[in-house]
DNA sequence: CCTTCACCCTGCACGC
DNA sequence: TGCGTGCAGGGTGAAG
């Protein structure tokens, strides 16, 4: 379910029982996950957390020396639970149990997601990530001068991980929508006042959703951690054929980028398409 | 270089 | 109740 604030709640979530622990145990299901493992747990077993830190949508777990990438892909999540109480769920593929009792698990359905150790490959390609959506490094002067370079619709612009990190389907409905922008309209064409608003909302929306993440942190312990995503609070996104909370007709929806794309005929008029 | 497309996998909602 | 279809919040690599 991760969107970067589902990522990071994931991250304030599991920091307590993790950080300053030494991992006693080790456990990978048997299923492949996105990648490959190009680790064996030992490696990590008996290292202790140093800190686990974020970079787009990857978690950076810092042990003693190593380092662990995990991803949590479409369907993947991170739940907390006591060791000696544990249950193992279906589609768990990791759990990380550190000394203090508690445990850290890895669940994910679809597998689309990744536990990686931090090699020089993934140092690379890290490395190459686009500015994160809530630093300095992304402004408006930023984001003007990427948009001048592609004729692209705006929305898959704003999704695409050269450009700027974090912003996933949601989100770039959710932006478009409130700025009033239409999700075809040509990246190009998009105006300096309107690039930015963007900025500005994008910074917003998703500083706002974090926040709110962080109300249902304490339900990670349980283990039956619902993610923290905030569907009342979402104004645009599956909402096709519901009305406009602005103007009060129904919303559409279209396919770009082979993703759900939703929005208000009325309130994001593509005037200047293409 | 830029853009589009298929695809990795499972679960779920929906229509028949 | 069961079955088939389409769809899902991400990201990559290959092809055009």
């Amino acid at each position: 379910m991760p969107e970067l604030p589902e990522v990071e709640t994931s991250r304030q979530g599991i920091i307590n029982y993790a950080t300053d622990k030494t991992l006693k145990s080790l456990w990978l299901s048997n299923k492949a996950l996105r990648y490959p493992y190009n680790f064996e747990p030992p490696i990590f077993v008996g290292k202790r957390c140093i800190n686990i830190t974020r970079r787009a949508k990857y978690l950076i777990w810092h042990f003693d020396q190593e380092k662990l990438l995990v991803h949590l892909g479409m369907s993947g999540s991170l739940r907390v639970e006591e060791t000696s109480k544990l249950t193992k769920k279906k589609h768990d593929h990791a759990v990380f149990s550190f000394d203090g009792g508690y445990s850290v698990i890895y669940h994910d359905p679809r597998r689309f997601g990744s536990i990686m150790m931090y090699s020089g490959e993934w140092q690379k390609k890290m490395a190459k990530l686009a500015p994160e959506p809530l630093s300095s490094e992304f402004n408006s002067h930023y984001l003007i001068n990427k948009l001048k370079q592609t004729t692209r619709p705006i929305k898959i612009t704003l999704m695409d991980q050269s450009i700027v990190v974090g912003v996933g389907n949601i989100y770039a409905n959710e932006v478009l929508f409130q700025l009033k922008i239409h999700p075809e309209k040509q990246s190009s064409l998009v105006t300096t006042a309107e690039a930015e608003k963007l900025v500005v909302s994008i910074k917003t929306i998703l500083a706002a959703a974090i926040k709110q993440g962080g109300t249902t942190l304490r339900d990670f312990v349980s283990g039956n951690n619902k993610p923290g995503y905030f569907k009342q609070s979402l104004l645009v996104y599956d909402r096709e054929g519901l009305p406009c909370v602005s103007c009060g007709k129904p919303i559409s929806k279209m396919t770009l980028g082979q993703r759900s794309s939703f929005y208000c005929k009325v309130c994001q008029p593509c005037s200047v398409k293409s």
